[in-house]
DNA sequence: GGTACTCACCTTAGCTGC
DNA sequence: GACCGCAGCTAAGGTGAG
């Protein structure tokens, strides 16, 4: 049964929600993202796009190719309430939804076509509920799987050339029938798990479209890019994609790390910053329900050298003194003079918590008693999450974390896109 | 020279138990 | 006891997406 899958991305997201209180600037280069210089660049005006200016690039670039821009520091948290009106539309069609970002999602209306009409219907439907409703503009692309649905609506986007932006047509269908005359002619980096490594391998068998990646016969692939991606990669270059749209995707791994805005170089300083974001994971493990036995420390030099250090533990923990307890001897291992910018934590492999008491728990090192048990740190960090959630989450945090300008606490997003200039 | 954050998935290699 | 094949787990790194 020929399915019809729709593709929705809100055009220039973060910069159009910030227009909206911000209307004096509408028609002008500006830029939502880092604002020091470690920062980067998470949203670009279609004006601002004109200067070559595109999202993930560095602020310091973007300055440098467009000064006279308008650069925003962004607000993760209205992004998300905004996404969640903007979801509310998409409920309004069909409740097949599988996000992929606050700003994009796949909707299977195969079920729905009956009541508003085809494909290209709804998707006229929806970008004009989300425009009425949140003065919001979106592409949509409409076909018969997720891969082609997500090309279609990259089709449908404006288009910023340096003489001026033109607008899009909103909405683009691939019909059954039409996808390889779609598909075929498109640079093969259009592919969704084409990046820069992969396309580099390719252009070495002189793949350049997606229909030259057609040609080439699976084994060729497969040896090239490995064989789950090979396989994978001819299926898509055939325009073969059998992947539902999932509503409930499960999450696998949580975690959190932070760029410094300058280098640290001694144990203690990188410690203090353990402690903050094992807390921040700690809170989402236990907002979350579960537990991991998983935890991966993450470290990246002042050079950009980057390494991963994990460590599996028995039973499943979701307190920050576990997880830091079970970090503290990878970090220990590293050495941090040539300069540390980054530092991650992050949890896998979920399992129910079973933090209890221990004999490791009743003894510190130098064999004298320890002050608190597991159970009690477990009992005290749930206590941390009723103050949070009654008076915000910087209403408590680890002593460690306490700076003189206060209490420095991890939030998801918060630092989304890099340091401040002077946060420290 | 500059390069964020979060998450998912893959590959390779080593180890362990059967 | 040594070795093999296999499965399962873990660790580390890489790639890609948005």
């Amino acid at each position: 049964m020929t399915r019809t899958i729709l593709h929705v991305d809100m055009d220039a997201f973060y910069v159009s929600v910030e227009l909206r209180r911000r209307p004096d600037l509408v028609g002008q280069p500006v830029v939502v993202g880092g604002t020091g210089s470690r920062g980067v660049i998470a949203a670009a005006s279609y004006e601002a796009r004109r200067f070559g200016v595109f999202s993930a690039m560095p602020s310091a670039t973007a300055r440098r190719l467009c000064p006279h821009a308008v650069f925003l520091p962004g607000d993760h948290d209205l992004y998300g309430s905004v996404s969640a009106e903007v979801h509310e539309v998409f409920h309004s069609v069909t409740p097949f939804i599988e996000p992929l970002a606050l700003d994009e999602a796949f909707l299977d209306v195969t079920g729905s076509v009956r009541l508003f009409g085809d494909g290209v219907a709804i998707a006229h439907r929806v970008r004009d509920l989300v425009w009425d409703r949140l003065q919001l503009r979106c592409s949509v692309g409409v076909a018969p799987n997720k891969f082609l649905a997500k090309l279609a609506s990259k089709a449908a986007k404006p288009v910023a050339r340096p003489d001026g932006v033109s607008p899009g047509p909103g909405v683009v269908e691939v019909r059954p029938g039409e996808e390889l005359a779609f598909l075929h002619p498109l640079p093969v980096k259009a592919l969704w798990g084409v990046g820069p490594a992969t396309l580099e391998r390719l252009t070495r068998f002189g793949v350049t479209t997606v229909g030259d990646l057609a040609q080439l016969d699976e084994a060729t692939l497969v040896a090239a890019v490995g064989s789950a991606h090979g396989r994978h990669l001819h299926q898509l270059s055939w325009a073969i994609d059998d992947r539902p749209v999932e509503v409930d995707r499960e999450t696998k791994s949580i975690g959190h790390e932070e760029t410094f805005a300058t280098d640290r170089h001694t144990h203690d300083e990188l410690h203090r910053e353990l402690v903050r974001l094992a807390d921040a994971v700690a809170a989402r493990l236990r907002a979350h329900g579960t537990g991991a036995r998983t935890f991966q420390l993450k470290v990246r030099f002042a050079g950009f050298h980057t390494i991963t250090r994990a460590v599996t533990v028995p039973a499943a923990l979701q307190t920050a003194h576990g997880i830091v307890q079970a970090l503290e001897p990878l970090l220990q291992a590293v050495d941090p003079s040539p300069g540390v910018r980054l530092l991650g934590v992050s949890a896998s492999n979920f399992a129910e918590s079973a933090e209890q008491l221990s004999m490791d728990d009743l003894l510190t090192g130098d064999g004298g008693v320890a002050s608190a048990t597991a159970g009690e740190w477990q009992a005290a960090e749930e206590t941390m999450d009723a103050i949070r959630s009654r008076f915000g989450r910087s209403a408590i945090g680890p002593a460690s974390a306490v700076t003189r300008d206060g209490l420095r606490v991890v939030r998801k997003g918060g630092q989304q896109w890099g340091p401040d200039e002077h946060p420290e």
